[in-house]
RNA sequence: GCGGGUGUGGCGGAACAGGAAGACGCACCAGAUUUAGGAUCUGGCGCCGCAAGGCGUGGGGGUUCAAAUCCCUUCACCCGCACCA
């Protein structure tokens, strides 16, 4: 197919565009400023439809604020840093910032054919020093202000690679890279005091209220936050050092049905038991020997292994309880050690069924005595139940208020105290990677660990680096590593560990405010654009990305790098679906699926065929796009063929933003044909006589206030397919209007302004057709006249029992008893009533009425 | 297991605060035009029925003059979290 003219004059708009500076931002007292956002893209090399898709959705929101007298800040970025460019390295032997810089020309060149209403001028590379010297300045100040720390944790280490896993790299118990069995090994790695933030971060997701509701309560879950009880069983035979044993309980409620105390095999008191006890010793380097990823704890069968300690009941010391190592209990959760409750636990129940430990109820049943078999009770905490020995007060109450009367009763025998804990850890960002943002601190054998000095920022990466064997190559560049110390001059030697690629994506959109500063951030500029008004983004990056961001904002402000204004930075999040197209498969002689390129497969109503050679195809209607599935289609053929507008307005007119749309062929050509048909019937109507008479015209007048009222909701609301089919109805009206050619014309220069958020090369062509003046993106967004949209005569449906039967037409505002008339005098009524009156008749004004027979 | 969401024609989806179910688009059907059509234009299109009419928003029940919308119940699918004490 021959490119079509779309092709040809979309160039030609988006030159027009950059000439005027349509897009530049600079802050004006003037105008109220407005930031729209999508989240930026790792620069893979290649733009993909989610792409297409994001950037349209923010470009809609962008050019439609700017009609409406904005002053829009709309720009772009790359989040550069990160392990792509590593495996390219080892794999091509491509250096990561040539391999990555050559990705962000290329895909800056496949993004500018859409025509985005981006302001170029502003783009930043998270990977350039002049971005992560700035970061690397605010974490001194935050490692200064006491929000980042050094301690040792435990990480998945790779003993071939020699590197340090993500929870995701390790399968199976081995490294993904190497199949080496993972091995967990304590390094001191650097931390973001997020956990101090917990509750602060926790409260403020009420104040979102422009958020998805899911994306609030994702991070919600995610803090965790809960309410409980600390205490010390007082212990008997236990190691030096270990008088007490600290658990916390969110059931103090069921303290009577303990019957088994558990701690964690990184315990304390385990390691310390473990001393004098062989078996137990090796039972918990068994337990080490697991993965610490979820999916292995999943999959891991629970195990235990009695200390030989025990420890008396908080509440009767008379009763003492034995005490458990358990491979289910998680050190850094809670204290690392538990009273187990079998009754009321199930997987207590399990532990201790496997265990021949004993099991005690604590409440009284309902319907029978023993709730306790293979399946414990679990009471909801606002259910009202039965205690058996109520630990202070009432027999009947519900869980919450048990466990409040537990805990006071436990504060006043002061052995216990209420305590809030939250699911949320601290932050670790120490990467033991090449590509990613030095962490400037230097050890020095006589100061120790020192951050780097102002002045000597940036601390750049070395280029002359080599992949060709496992591990950082940033710990065997000696040159690089040797220093002197900021402190005391000597010797040193840099920190070689950079930071995780979340830490460079949660100020981005700060420095887009001020991009090529030489501080971190300017405050009269951040001032000023802060906060971002629209984010849009993928729901994948609900919890991680927007709850560091939350955080950055934060420890930025008392850092002293954003204003107070902006410890939220988004105002109103949007999160959009995905994009997706049909699988088309074959079967290979073994009956695994072969997976075609839809350009391969011809669709007809018999169903899909290979295009060579006829061969029937299995097609799998809607799948996320995937390189190894072969449903992938890439925008530059798209819009090589059709045009941007083509792909835009296809991908905002299918599905609601927020929701899946599958992509499809014959969708796309409808758009497209759709485009051409507007822009020739633009054409015709630049020719027609006729004026604009209105009394021939007063319809035209009508449809068209109404679609920029229609219009305007939807993109308001970001129901962007409305819209369009409001438009679409438009197009309607107008190709067969009886108009005169005027009248014609001033409609389709509304429409062209209408679709230009959407369509803007179309609309610019048709603007310039019809003989606008200036460029349609300095126009401004038309206004919905409300005396043309209200019709005086209206349409009432006649209903009897319920059911539409007939209609009426009456004047707007025209009186109960008028209508009530007319329904009556109806043929339709007349003829189900046969000569009897209704029981009753409901009119409801302007809208309805309802006959009951 | 816990939490959340979604179920409407062959398909994507509309339906404002309980008031005309199926807007708009795709696909399909018929006609016109054309050498031709995978182009263009006109019209049709929820299901059953020749029709009158009946039935229809996952299923069942309820509230109401009136339910896709509210309540109860049930089913299916999707997403998130998960040894969290």
């Amino acid at each position: 197919m021959p490119s079509n003219e779309f092709v040809d004059f979309e160039p030609f708009w988006q030159e027009a565009w950059s000439k005027a500076g349509a897009f530049k931002a600079s802050r004006s007292a003037e105008r109220p400023k407005y930031y729209v956002l999508e989240m930026f893209p790792y620069p893979s090399g290649k733009i993909h439809m989610g792409h297409v898709r994001n950037y349209t959705m923010g470009d809609v929101v962008a050019r439609y604020r700017m009609a409406n007298g904005f002053n829009v800040l709309h720009p772009m970025g790359w989040d550069a840093f990160g392990m792509p460019a590593e495996n390219a390295a080892m794999e091509k032997g491509i250096h990561p910032g040539q391999w990555t810089r050559s990705n962000i020309a290329d895909m800056r060149n496949q993004l500018k054919p859409l025509g985005l209403s981006i302001d170029w001028t502003r783009e930043l590379a998270t990977c350039d020093p002049e971005y992560y010297g700035q970061q690397q300045s605010m974490f001194i100040d935050m490692m200064e202000a006491g929000l980042a720390y050094r301690k040792n944790a435990v990480v998945n280490w790779d003993p071939v690679d020699r590197t340090v896993l993500s929870n995701e790299q390790v399968i199976d118990g081995t490294g993904w890279r190497s199949g080496a069995p993972v091995e967990q090994k304590e390094l001191a790695q650097w931390f973001f005091r997020i956990s101090d933030f917990s509750e602060e971060l926790l409260e403020a997701i009420d104040g979102l209220s422009d958020w998805p509701d899911k994306v609030r309560l994702m991070q919600r879950n995610w803090i965790g936050k809960s309410r409980g009880l600390e205490f010390d069983f007082e212990t008997v035979g236990a190691p030096p050092g270990h008088d007490t044993l600290r658990v916390y309980t969110t059931r103090p409620d069921t303290l009577w049905g303990a019957t088994f105390a558990a701690v964690s095999p990184d315990h304390p008191l385990a390691r310390d038991a473990c001393k004098t006890n062989a078996a137990l010793a090796g039972y918990i380097s068994t337990c080490r020997r697991t993965g610490i990823s979820e999916a292995d704890l999943e999959t891991v069968e629970k195990t235990g292994m009695d200390t030989g300690v025990r420890v008396r009941h908080p509440l009767d010391p008379g009763i003492t309880l034995p005490v458990w190592v358990a491979n289910f209990i998680l050190m850094d959760y809670g204290t690392g050690a538990i009273f187990g409750c079998p009754a009321h636990d199930q997987r207590d129940l399990e532990f201790t069924r496997k265990y021949g430990l004993p099991v005690i109820d604590v409440f009284v049943g309902k319907d029978s005595d023993q709730f306790v078999d293979d399946v414990a009770y679990v009471p909801p905490k606002d259910e009202t139940v039965r205690y058996l020995r109520p630990i202070a007060g009432k027999e009947w109450q519900t869980g919450e208020e048990a466990v409040t009367a537990a805990i006071e009763y436990c504060e006043a025998r002061g052995f216990g105290a209420g305590v809030v804990k939250y699911r949320l850890r601290d932050w670790g960002i120490s990467r033991q990677r090449y590509w990613g943002c030095p962490i400037p601190v230097v050890h020095c054998r006589k100061c120790g660990v020192v951050p780097e000095k102002k002045e000597n920022l940036p601390v750049v990466l070395p280029e002359d680096v080599s992949f060709d064997k496992p591990g950082n190559p940033l710990d065997r560049h000696d040159a690089w590593r040797e220093c002197a110390c900021p402190s005391c001059g000597a010797k040193a030697k840099r920190e070689t560990d950079t930071m995780d690629t979340f830490v460079d994506s949660s100020w981005y959109f700060v420095r887009f405010t001020a991009p090529r500063a030489n501080v971190p951030t300017v405050m009269e500029d951040a001032e000023y654009w802060m906060n971002v008004d629209q984010y849009i983004g993928g729901i994948e990056h609900a919890i991680l990305h927007l709850l560091y961001s939350r955080f950055f904002a934060r420890a930025m402000n008392i850092a002293g790098h954003l204003p107070a204004k902006a410890i939220e930075p988004f105002d109103a999040l949007f999160t959009q679906g995905m994009v997706t197209h049909a699988i088309y498969q074959t079967r290979d002689e073994r009956g695994r699926p072969v997976y075609h390129f839809p350009e391969d497969v011809e669709v007809g109503t018999d169903g899909a065929k290979l295009k060579a050679t006829g061969e029937p195809v299995e097609t799998v209607p809607s799948a996320k796009m995937a390189k190894s599935k072969k449903n992938v289609i890439d925008p530059k053929d798209l819009i090589a063929r059709y045009g941007a507008d083509t792909a835009r307005w296809y991908i905002i007119s299918d599905s609601p933003p927020d929701r899946d749309v599958e992509w499809t062929t014959t969708g796309v050509q409808a758009a497209s044909k759709h485009l051409q048909r507007v822009l020739r019937l633009a054409t015709k109507a630049s020719n027609e006589s006729g004026s604009g008479d209105p009394s021939s015209n007063s319809g035209l007048e009508v449809a068209v206030h109404r679609t920029i009222d229609e219009v305007t909701r939807g993109i308001e609301t970001f129901a962007f397919n409305k819209s369009v089919a409001k438009l679409y109805e438009l197009f309607n009206t107008l190709s067969k209007s009886e108009a005169g050619g005027a009248a014609k014309r001033r409609a389709m220069k509304t429409l062209a302004v209408l679709m230009s958020p959407i369509t803007p090369h179309l609309s610019e062509q048709i603007w310039n057709l019809l003989g606008g003046a200036g460029l349609v993106v300095q126009q401004s967004w038309p206004e919905a006249d409300p005396k043309i949209i209200e019709e005086n005569l209206i349409v009432i449906p006649i209903q009897v029992n319920g059911k539409r039967r007939s209609e009426i037409r009456v004047h707007r505002g025209a009186q109960a008893e008028e209508v009530e008339h007319l329904v009556l005098e109806n043929d339709v009524v007349t003829r189900i009533l046969a000569g009897r009156s209704p029981k009753k008749l409901i009119v409801v004004p302007e809208r309805i009425v309802n006959v009951v027979a």
